[in-house]
DNA sequence: CTCTCATGAGATTTTATCGTCTCATTCAGG
DNA sequence: CCTGAATGAGACGATAAAATCTCATGAGAG
């Protein structure tokens, strides 16, 4: 039918991108194990192909977001559950990773740009709660976050490490970091 | 000179690749100001002259690596003066995150997982003078700080922080987290 | 000044991939 | 069995970029 055909090849494209970026309608196609020409009639072209396979991404990382957001009683419990959330969900965005020519769709740039600021405004209200260190740079925390979110999906994408291992270590590496050594038990001055 | 163009060539690549993943060769010898068939000339093709961008910052991050590596007295000095020198760094090895063929080149792949799995062992040497948190797994360990220092370098490269900033906060992080709440200060039940 | 060599400019060939099209095949429903 | 829709295979042209080649120029060495 067309629609399983149309998912197979967005699930194929997702995987085809996350082997090598610029992967050609040709390897994705076979990757889909569909014919080049079946690609076309289902996408108008290949940036087609790619948009709608990002905006899925992009739809997903929304909604599991939101939804996260939604169970948090203070923000310092939103920030962890989306953090958990978007781990989770990294298999459905992570070939954005690998994913060219996506950064000149202003859609897409302009949607990644967004979760960032709402990432931030998260970091902002629990900063409000006292959770987070006062000496760090917003800044600096919503690109660790992005950061170690990232790390973690790509660990969980290469089998390194389990989706809830990733998702309780992510957390555990905002809140705590991975020094055995208490606050401040680094000494900086040697 | 022959040598001075071939080096302008190699700079400017890293700078037009820096802004535009998939730079055409045109692009790149527009930006060192010198016509596209002097490119070919200094280099036997494309790829080749971003093999030999690549190699140039592998050898350069192995250099400032081992130059710390050198002047610490612990492993665990070893691996915050490694972390620093790895960002200050950043700014040679910065443009692989949008390369995208070298990939593809094994040579390329052997030396980051080269490089990787020398922190591997900076950080298990840190784990066995305690510095390291026993309950985390070392892999999520590497990967959390390779990811930490990529999101240094990003910021950096954003002018969102100075490189001496950026190391700062980067091992300030991998030490202490983002969190001011004590070691377990956060309640995991809710 | 003259010679030479690296270069710039640009024409040209080559290659890879996109996107379109045609036609035979298959398979499900009537 | 018949029909139609979706598909696979592959030919075809268009395009963009790589890679080669030629030729004139300009700057530096002798």
């Amino acid at each position: 039918m067309a629609l399983a055909t149309r998912e197979r090849i967005l699930k194929a494209a997702g995987r085809a991108l996350l082997r090598n970026r610029n992967a050609t309608v040709e390897q994705i196609a076979t990757e889909a194990r569909v014919g080049r020409a079946t690609v076309f009639r289902h996408f108008e072209s290949r940036a087609g192909l790619l948009r709608a396979l990002a905006s899925r991404a992009i739809a997903e990382t929304d909604r599991v977001t939101r939804q996260a957001a939604a169970d948090a009683r203070t923000a310092t419990d939103a920030l962890r559950l989306v953090t958990r959330a978007v781990v989770g969900a990294g298999e459905s965005f992570r070939f954005l990773d690998s994913a060219v020519e996506l950064y000149d769709e202003p859609e897409i740039v302009e949607a990644y740009q967004r979760q960032i600021s709402e990432l931030a405004q998260l970091v902002g209200a629990a900063r409000a709660e006292g959770f987070i260190r006062p000496d760090l740079p917003t800044a600096w925390v919503v690109t660790s976050i992005d950061g170690l979110i990232w790390a973690a999906c790509r660990a969980v994408g290469d089998g390194e490490l389990g989706v809830v291992q990733a998702q309780d270590l992510v957390w555990e590496t905002v809140a705590n970091g991975l020094s055995a050594e208490g606050k401040g038990g680094y000494d900086h001055s040697e």
